[in-house]
DNA sequence: CGATCCATCCTCCGAAAGGACGACTCCACG
DNA sequence: CGTGGAGTCGTCCTTTCGGAGGATGGATCG
């Protein structure tokens, strides 16, 4: 028996999740979780085999998804952690891998594939969605460029719609420094202008 | 009983909601739809009392929640329709409303919440979701300034990254026109700058 | 200890963006 | 049949942005 817990704050989604596993057999739901906290806790104490769990918590949440996969992972016994998302653009796929996750949904999955998954995982073995996987491949050959997270503080004002000097004034440097931030960003994601940049920075998931 | 049909594109929503509902006394799900002319052919069919509809399916689908939502709506014995979706920032509010859409819930709604809600929507009352009523408030009390389909057409290329020579390339008019255009934008939107102009109009949902 | 990356700061200069006028069509609405 | 809004175009002018180039100190890592 596959000891299971689900940890999404839909009520929604949890719901449908343990409808779809209840008819599983093998499987079993040992507990729900609503936040990232509760999923750890919900890991510790009830020692499952494997945590379902979203990687967009509500914005009231403590922590993200990806923070709960590597706390869950530190765990003495730890379970194996499948990752469900919602956007198969998420720029935490690789944030969650690294955090120790052996396998990345999609919630518009069909349920089939949930299940095998949850399967495979508790076999120990890794199971990606074919679009995840095939988008890691692409960010694998692609060099990747990663932007510094000052940079990405700063891209991130100027999506926000601020001009040079406003950045400048909100991170306490000077313009010149702003502008030679962006100009990193630029080269990195190999554009000309910051609108562009922002538009790259998003498909890319840098930005949200 | 209350005959009701639900329709999302994510299985497990689906899953979620049937689970919910078959708990709940005097609501019977009759039919379960995964895009939205399988939901409007499946009021059409059953015809239910109420119908919830997700507002956003997956890209694939031909048409959108709030297109079907008029298109029930517009049946002859119309069932109430409540819209379902992810986001409280969704532009689509106004949409699915003048569509007919009797009430409006978030996904992460308490369940109590979605069932009171299919019952006074049965009973033929509105019912929005707190956060969604404040927010309609809002946008009444703000003039709303709503942008004309060209200038949507200007911000979104803007929105891509592209400049002022570049736009007026792809729409085939002068440059000097789309700087006209996007002067009129940055009045009605209150900004002064195209990032800014972007990033408002992605807030208020003009653009996704 | 160098190598490397990052953040910070310059200057000079051309190109792009934006503001402020005005003006011409077309079409819908009363 | 006006009136007005939307879309189109223009000019002149100022500000901002971005490119090129270089320089400094600090952190990290083999």
């Amino acid at each position: 028996m596959i000891r299971l817990v689900i940890a999404d704050d839909h009520p929604i989604v949890r719901a449908g999740l343990l409808a779809l596993f209840s008819l599983e057999p093998g499987i079993e739901v040992v507990a729900e979780a609503g936040t990232p906290d509760e999923a750890v806790a919900a890991a510790e104490r009830e020692n499952p085999d494997v945590v379902l769990i979203d990687l967009q918590f509500g914005a009231q949440a403590a922590s993200t998804g990806a923070e709960a996969t590597r706390r869950i992972r530190a765990l003495d016994a730890a379970p194996y952690v499948l990752v469900l998302t919602n956007y198969d653009s998420d720029a935490d796929i690789l944030g969650a891998i690294e955090a120790g996750a052996s396998g990345y949904l999609l919630k518009d999955a069909p349920p089939h594939e949930l299940t095998a998954a949850v399967r495979a995982a508790a076999a120990g073995e890794s199971a990606l969605a074919p679009v995840i996987a095939s988008r890691l491949l692409d960010r694998m050959r692609a060099p990747q460029a990663s932007l510094s997270s000052r940079e990405i503080e700063v891209l991130d004002l100027v999506a926000a719609g601020r001009s040079n000097t406003e950045v400048a004034a909100d991170l306490f440097v000077s313009e010149t420094t702003v502008k030679s931030h962006l100009a990193h960003i630029f080269t990195k994601l190999g554009v000309a202008s910051r609108t562009a940049a922002v538009s790259v920075a998003r498909q890319r998931g840098i930005l949200r």
